[in-house]
DNA sequence: CAAGCGTGCTTGCGATGTCAAGCACCCTCC
DNA sequence: GGAGGGTGCTTGACATCGCAAGCACGCTTG
């Protein structure tokens, strides 16, 4: 599906790896990953989903449910503060997310943050 | 893993099904199940183990770490605002980014919950 | 015994996951 | 301009998934 798609495609950028990189971190293939991203598989193993989705700190059942597998009950919880109140609750592996995706922002528009 | 083969075989006698009965009620192979069965299949997907799981009343995630895998979030802990520490200090524009951002996370993970 | 049905198991095969190797392309540096 | 290194992508090969079909052994019946 294209949800498992933009997810990996999104998690990689996000960190600016290229697919050797991840091929050398995760010794999955670049040329899997590649197939990966281009939808060309339909039923990657989960392993393979997870070690991605450690590198890319996407919660790993996002990546199961995206891949169209079902998810073992999900439903997590937890507090934040005043950006929480725009965000939500989130889970550990969403902070880590958020804190890449916000590094990865301040990189792109470098100069033109003031405070 | 013999792990699962046990939990399978436990399952299925414990119904007091046979093979072709299990067949009949999930879709999965009579033959395929013996395979399951005699831990001669190394990664089955997810979708199988699922059908098994709720037939057989074992939960789900048994099935995935049974045959390997990793199960999602292996224990429920509520860690909290650590996000805003994490973060640190952002502009309205960032807290809007990182808003659509999460949505963009969850999108993929639409609420497949009730259960 | 033969006929039949039910059981678990094996086998042959198409489809698919995964990788090593290689291709085409874009930069940079001498 | 050629050498060299990066990039994503394609291809050919092999292993595995998962099934339809069939096998071998029961067991009841007539």
């Amino acid at each position: 599906m294209d949800a498992l798609r933009s997810l990996l495609v999104e998690g990689r950028t996000r960190k600016g790896l290229s697919l050797r990189a991840v091929e050398q971190a995760t010794g999955v293939s670049n040329a899997y990953l590649s197939q990966l991203e281009g939808g060309k598989v339909r039923e990657p193993s989960p392993n393979i989903l997870h070690r991605l989705s450690e590198l890319y700190a996407i919660p790993y059942e996002s990546l199961l449910e995206a891949a169209g597998y079902p998810v073992p009950s999900g439903g997590r919880r937890s507090e934040s503060s005043r950006l929480a109140a725009r965000l939500g609750p989130t889970t550990a592996a969403e902070d880590e997310a958020l804190a890449d995706y916000l590094a990865f922002l301040r990189s792109k528009t470098r100069g033109r943050n003031t405070r």
